[in-house]
DNA sequence: CGGCATGTTGCGCA
DNA sequence: TTGCGCAACATGCC
């Protein structure tokens, strides 16, 4: 569920579901989610707290409650939260839950993630991994600009340098690759030697990948040119989708219309 | 059974 | 010191 499109999804339904509301029992078994914190420290950092507000940068949500606390969630790679019934039965995947009550109603959220990559932190001031996060596009904006600078300061391939947290915060690996299949970049070419042609092409390409995201979900998973579609046809020219790895990840291009751009010096394989 | 997965981190080796 | 590949993390699905 993991990227900034999905992210921000959870966070308007949690802002829905929780703002206003106060934390009456928080119940949190799970030492790894909870990582490096105690479920009993962490339990008692929520405990009687009410929700002001809810935000998120990349692939971080952060929850504001009074007296200065915030609580961060990361949904690794299949981490959501859900709302349910006080005393609902517990479901496997079931991490944490938090008991609410607003306005005389009780409610109850609860954070499912069944590989449990994902993470829940409680904490009275912003923690490194929030601090470290670049620009969001959505919060932060993402122009031409911002873009060209940060992909100016590293030679890593493109790809990699898109899915830098600290560079760009919350492109993930649909994102990227959609978006260099619709900008025709290759994913290896090296970010600080692309043209101003290029990165304005990336960028509208971000743009376009992200609304596509944003409009269709959840059922825009099939609406994807690229991603996942190894072995099939590009929607452009027909040639067959390859699969590499790149910075461990796998990824698809398509090799016609993603051709490496053409250098003196006999540039990179893929 | 093996392979793969929307993410992040840490280790070992250039 | 920096950069990169790779394994690990824990679990489900095909």
């Amino acid at each position: 569920m993991p990227e900034l499109v999905d992210v921000e999804m959870v966070r308007r339904k949690l802002l829905r579901w929780m703002k206003g509301a106060r934390v009456v029992a928080v119940h949190a078994t799970d030492r790894y989610v909870l990582r490096p914190a105690s479920p009993a420290t962490f339990r008692h950092a929520l405990a009687g707290r009410t929700v002001r507000g809810v935000e998120r940068r990349g692939k971080w949500l952060r929850v504001e409650l009074d007296g200065d606390l915030r609580l961060f969630s990361h949904l690794g790679m299949t981490g959501d939260w859900a709302l349910c019934a006080v005393g609902a039965p517990r479901m496997p995947s079931e991490r944490a839950r938090l008991d609410l009550v607003r306005g005389g109603a009780a409610t109850a959220l609860r954070y499912l993630d069944p590989r449990r990559f994902g993470r829940l932190v409680a904490a009275r001031r912003e923690i490194p991994e929030w601090c470290a996060l670049g620009q969001d596009p959505l919060t932060d904006g993402l122009t031409e600009r911002s873009l060209r600078r940060s992909l100016a300061t590293s030679h890593r391939a493109v790809k990699e340098r898109l899915m830098d947290q600290t560079a760009l915060a919350g492109i993930g690996n649909v994102l990227a690759t959609e978006a260099l299949w619709i900008a025709r970049i290759h994913p290896r070419a090296r970010s600080n030697s692309l043209t101003a042609v290029e990165v304005r092409a990336i960028v509208r390409a971000l743009w376009t990948a992200i609304r596509r995201e944003l409009r269709d979900k959840p059922e825009g998973v099939e609406r994807r040119r690229a991603y996942g579609r190894a072995g099939r046809s590009c929607p452009r020219c027909g040639k067959t989708f390859a699969r590499i790895v790149l910075g461990g990840r796998t990824t698809v291009l398509c090799r016609r219309c993603q051709a490496p751009r053409h250098s003196a010096r006999g540039a990179g394989r893929a």
